[in-house]
DNA sequence: CCCCCCCC
């Protein structure tokens, strides 16, 4: 261990000095179906090639014996082409690709993670006289991987000659690279079709006739959509071999056709489906494409599956340090529980049902830590005493209390899963990361902060700008002040139990009774409902306050302003006019909702502070500087 | 053709 980073440490240190020899060799074998590990190469040149979508960067790679032009780099990293960081005889370690063969003959190098070694500068230009080549040699190995040259009709190939392609027939129609699942070969999908079972790595729009073999790693709810442009409903799961994975949706009559049968690790021969590019904010797959199956898709179990080649699901994990670039995208997360919470209940208003929900706190050894809340089944199931790792992989960012994780349906979780990464996180916890001071992201609204994402508006912004019109809720951050508190019905007695705050029924006689809870008690507490009219300097309107932040208003709890109300109703009152004509930062739900068959907006607080000048002054510098560019 | 993922 002690070696291998004093090693690490002499590259880091004289990586600019050190010439990199390429790794000579590896064109060749990369056309032969090997797949050389982490080979260093120079870039001869890119090209971008214009399509549809994002553009596609074409790269022609050297190891100083050969050259290949027909390698793709990835569009994740289309940017290392666009602020120049690859350009012509730059020299960079290929870390991770996906080879593969195109119609039969012609080989395609994606280039899936790359790292910079030397600028074309440091690197003195192009290295050696690579000689193109475009297919596989014959007995390649025996001679270094060069061209053959008792091969007949290649007697003219020159080496060190000018640039030829060398001639079709030195093709040899040999092994054509990794087939899914290893070793084991499945020419044609069953049914007799002559269609070639592909890597899913390699699937582009551009071929017809293919099937893959794969295996279903995630699979999402039936679900319905309803929009302007119509309405129908669908279901996607995802699936994976060992070259990549990809998403697969099936709407109306293939959503019903193909349902039932897609189940988590079965393996499927699927064909005939159409592929479009995946769009990164809703899809987290190492694939460019994404598939739809169509009328005319089949997809067929593999029987003779024998479970033994599980592909391992795929991630491109991101450190917690980092979350904050990716609010409202999807990534891949792996990192140590360091607390959990227990399970809980909330309502969904917009849905009026209940759901399940648990959070607990991931951190990582980037020293931050950030929040992830499950929902429904994840949220029950999930047991993170054990201070176990989590992986992650297409988990939401948000940015409620700053920065947050969330899982959706289509977010895969494995505890402790067995990939390096989890094995490294385990013993920097358990050798001191424990015990790590860390900085959490998700800064949750009771400790101060929570303002720096804000949705900042003012109380006329909610009717211009028809806020809380939506199927969801709008959330906004106002500067208010109070104009006003409501005596009337700003308490009630509910139910005892910890979770339910349904108001009992009073049975008299120091009875009561919870119609949720089917419970007869002589106990009840106190729980408040605060009506306020507030106002900013443009508009005025009426907002609802619950328990947790009317206490932090009224500087009491609802146990003691009940118990004032029966002793003192002199000092009850006062209680309430501590907040008349105070000024806070509340943060408000909007939503519009029926009632008694007339629409109206409600206002609910969700979280109160005190006027910080700091953030206020933020706020106000930002709305000058908006004024200065407009 | 979806792209919602809830609570605060």
């Amino acid at each position: 261990m002690i070696a291998v980073l004093r090693q690490f440490c002499v590259l880091g240190k004289y990586s600019g000095k050190m010439p990199f020899k390429l790794t000579e060799g590896a064109i060749s074998a990369l056309l032969n179906g090997h797949e050389p590990k982490d080979p260093i190469l120079q870039c001869l040149g890119t090209k971008s090639i214009a399509g549809s979508g994002v553009p596609r960067m074409r790269l022609v790679l050297s190891d100083g014996v050969h050259s290949f032009a027909t390698s793709m780099l990835a569009t994740q990293l289309n940017d290392f082409v666009t602020d120049g960081r690859l350009q012509q005889n730059t020299v960079f370690k290929l870390k991770q690709y996906q080879s593969s063969v195109l119609q039969g003959s012609k080989r395609i190098v994606i280039c899936l993670d790359i790292e910079i070694l030397q600028t074309p500068d440091e690197a003195g230009g192009k290295i050696g006289e690579p000689v193109p080549l475009s297919v596989a040699q014959n007995a390649a190995g025996a001679n270094g991987g060069l061209p053959n040259p008792s091969k007949p009709g290649n007697e003219n190939v020159n080496p060190s000659g000018p640039n030829r392609i060398p001639p079709a027939a030195m093709y040899s129609p040999k092994p054509t690279g990794k087939m899914p699942f290893g070793k084991e070969q499945v020419p044609t999908t069953p049914g007799g079709t002559q269609t070639r079972v592909m890597p899913i790595g390699s699937l582009t729009p551009y071929q017809n006739k293919w099937s893959v073999k794969a295996r279903v790693s995630q699979k999402g709810t039936m679900r319905e959509w309803k929009n302007p442009r119509g309405e129908g409903k669908l279901f996607s799961f995802t699936v994976l071999d060992d070259s990549g994975d990809i998403r697969i949706t099936c709407f109306k009559e293939e959503a019903d056709k193909f349902y039932d049968m897609i189940e988590v690790g079965k393996v499927f021969y699927i064909s005939n489906a159409t592929l479009k590019p995946a769009n990164a904010q809703y899809n987290n797959t190492t694939h460019d494409y994404e598939m739809t199956l169509r009328r005319d898709s089949t997809v067929t179990l593999c029987d003779k599956d024998d479970g033994k080649m599980v592909p391992k699901i795929q991630y491109k994990f991101v450190n917690i340090s980092n979350l904050e670039q990716n609010i409202s995208g999807l990534v891949d997360v792996i990192g140590v529980v360091k607390s959990v919470e227990d399970l809980n209940s909330v309502m969904i208003k917009s849905q009026n049902r209940e759901a399940k929900v648990r959070k607990f706190n991931l951190v990582d050894q980037s020293g931050s830590e950030v929040t992830v809340t499950l929902w429904g089944l994840d949220a029950e199931k999930f047991d993170g005493k054990e201070h176990p790792v989590v992986a992650m992989k297409g988990a939401k960012v948000s940015d409620f209390n700053t920065c947050s994780l969330s899982a959706m349906g289509s977010t895969t979780i494995s505890m402790n899963p067995d990939i390096p990464e989890a094995y490294q996180l385990k013993q920097w916890y358990e050798s001191g990361g424990s015990t790590q001071a860390t900085q959490s992201l998700t800064i949750s609204s009771g400790s101060g902060g929570g303002t720096s994402a804000a949705n900042w508006k003012t109380l006329a912004d909610i009717k211009n700008e028809n806020l809380g019109m939506k199927d969801k809720p709008d959330y906004i951050t106002a500067k208010v002040t109070v104009l006003y508190c409501k005596k009337e019905n700003v308490l009630y007695k509910a139910c005892p139990n910890d979770q339910c705050n349904k108001k009992v029924i009073d049975l008299e006689q120091g009875k009561y009774r919870c119609e949720k809870c089917d419970l007869q008690t002589d106990e009840f507490k106190y729980r408040l409902i605060l009506n306020m009219h507030v106002a900013d300097e443009y508009e005025s309107t009426w907002v609802t306050c619950f328990q947790e932040q009317g206490e932090i208003l009224l500087k009491m709890s609802a146990q003691e302003l009940g118990e004032l109300q029966q002793t003192d109703e002199n000092a009850f009152d006062n209680v309430l006019k501590r907040v008349d004509f105070q000024s806070y930062f509340m943060k408000l739900r909007v939503k519009m909702d029926r009632f008694n068959d007339e629409d109206r907006t409600r206002v609910t607080v969700v979280n109160v502070s005190p006027i910080s000048n700091v953030d206020y002054i933020k706020k106000l510098q930002a709305d000058i500087q908006k004024l200065q560019v407009e």
